[in-house]
DNA sequence: TTGAAAGCGCTAACAG
DNA sequence: CTGTTAGCGCTTTCAA
């Protein structure tokens, strides 16, 4: 199957090239006949332009990449990272953007792929996902100048182009459920590995303030996103007795529920657990968990169109995006009860 | 940030541009002090070349193309895609190639950028999953004679390069283990979708028929790898009393669980599990899961190698690629139990 | 060992 | 409305 060009089909119809690039553009200005006539050599023929040439005449590719600075094996452990692919595939399909995606096995790996992608002209732009803190990486796309969208709030939010949910309300919503159930001795599960995570216990904090419970160092303990890491810290957590737990995402709120139950601790009625993302995880546990529920596929989809923006140079740059999260409320969580009540059960419960 | 070219850098170093061009490449007849000379402008500049230029006229990306024939929404609520994709992405990063991601919403948009991949120039290779059947993809495909690597046995074996794991040997594996533990009513909860799941239906009746037991149809229901599909299946399964189930993979068999807790069974004293898989479901159930391990990482990994091979000539075309699998046991198998020790067990149960 | 020149397949002035 | 022409930035003969 040998590929034709411009050329060969502008002779098998008796035009230029130039005429027969003209009807494949949709120019106007073509007598109906001659257009009618490439048409159908085009459709007989099977034609189907270079896109290598057109993008290094047009400088644009229309591929857009997807960094997801992380080491591979650690990315799809949490559903969260394919939920966000699907929704930029999506924002692709929607634009005629072909997306590529760079994934990384060590950070060594990471530094050279990512010096071989900018400046090489293949790609048009680029979305940077912020799953761990990369203050290189960070620095040299700032620099470039490259048409960068970051999906996740930064460190260094001033010069950044990001998208992102509103963390900081959704930590905000999550403690105060809680403390509307009547519970007071709320821990928390958060992370350093991003800021979101940080701006979720910033809201949790912001809560507790505002209901004038105090706020207690040990009720928080950190993960790092991974069901394991919520499994240590809700074990680092249980002799402090809380009587409910907001975590920050549902894979570490998985393994709390695990450590929960290990240590003979029943979820809603000894505690409650809210958790972050409503994504799978949230409706294979067992209780379901409540969870506040961020819109990952859109951001993903949304983080395509902004980026778009900043290649057309129709959107200006420093611009911040915050999607809205919304509470759902599923059965791990209760309203609290009373140390005398719970003896009762207990007892109760020695009965049989 | 102005992109230089080789002319540009040749004229700095007081060179032609083909010189420039030797240099990068590593042409080995250049003198020492030229070549040295040419590189510290290189890195002084921090001058890429062009790989859009480069690709035109050479006929090759080194990007390859990674298409997954299904709905973007159901591509990721199994981890077996994301897990794929980690171990494609190892290959790619190890071999120098761009993995480019084509995910859709609709199967027209299917048609449509399947259309637009094939015959363009911008990928040298195409991994396709066989996660659904789709003839049409795959007689385009064929018919292209563009190279291709299928993941996943296809129905049409004959002129086609793939690799996939033994799932005969899988099924059989698994239900043989069941046999050996003493279970007789064993049903199996198997697929249509694709042929990986028919075959590991063909392994489980292969043990079956070793061991004399009989293939009973009411035992046997089907899903389509989703984990409400294999609740639904295990819904239909329970009237029929099986003392185990063979699940064809992890998150059907979650399914399965819920479905089991729910009728009041327990796993694996009513019931023993057998899945397929061993990705993330299987230790996030509960009971943790006995389960066939497939090498879905090194399954990606390896299509890569082979469709370099394809690519560069050096493999010939129709080749098939089996890798082996193993059997894990957790917690969700156990022998099987007398009906008289059930019923006894049942009477102590009361007691409490 | 190096340079000049042709050309990969396309788009976009510029004429006519 | 259409053809001619000049590149896009690179690799690769072919000479020198």
């Amino acid at each position: 199957m040998k590929r034709l060009t411009l050329e060969e089909i502008g002779k098998l119809s008796g035009v230029s090239r130039a005429t027969v690039s003209r009807v494949i553009n949709n120019y106007p200005h073509i007598r109906p006949e001659i257009r009618e006539r490439v048409q159908t050599i085009i459709d007989q023929t099977g034609y189907k332009p270079n896109v290598v040439a057109r993008t290094l005449v047009s400088n644009r590719s229309n591929i857009i990449g997807l960094i997801i600075p992380s080491v591979v094996q650690q990315v799809f452990s949490d559903p969260y990272f394919p939920t966000l692919i699907s929704g930029i595939a999506r924002g692709c399909n929607a634009n005629n953007l072909v997306l590529s995606l760079y994934l990384f096995d060590s950070l060594e790996d990471e530094r050279n792929l990512f010096q071989a992608i900018i400046g090489t002209g293949l790609i048009d732009g680029l979305i940077v996902t912020t799953a761990r803190r990369n203050q290189e990486m960070f620095d040299t796309l700032q620099e470039s100048g490259f048409p960068v969208v970051f999906v996740g709030e930064p460190d260094d939010i001033a010069k950044t182009t990001f998208i992102d949910i509103d963390n900081i309300t959704g930590g905000y919503t999550a403690a105060q459920y809680l403390l509307e159930l009547g519970h007071r001795r709320i821990a928390i599960i958060s992370t350093h590995i991003n800021r979101s995570g940080e701006s979720r216990l910033e809201g949790y904090r912001k809560a507790l303030h505002e209901y004038g419970v105090p706020f207690d160092d040990h009720l928080v303990a950190y993960g790092d996103f991974s069901l394991d890491s919520g499994y240590s810290a809700m074990q680092s957590l249980i002799p402090h007795q809380p009587s409910a737990v907001f975590v920050t995402n549902d894979l570490m709120a998985l393994g709390s529920l695990r450590a929960l139950r290990e240590a003979g601790l029943r979820v809603p009625e000894d505690v409650s657990v809210v958790s972050f993302d409503d994504l799978s995880p949230a409706t294979q546990a067992d209780p379901q968990l409540t969870t506040i529920r961020q819109p990952v596929q859109q951001t993903g989809k949304d983080a395509v169109t902004m980026l778009l923006g900043l290649i057309n140079g129709d959107v200006q740059h420093p611009q911040h995006v915050f999607l809205p999260n919304e509470l759902i409320v599923r059965a791990s969580t209760g309203a609290v009860r009373s140390k005398s009540f719970r003896k009762q059960q207990e007892a109760l419960d020695k009965g049989c």
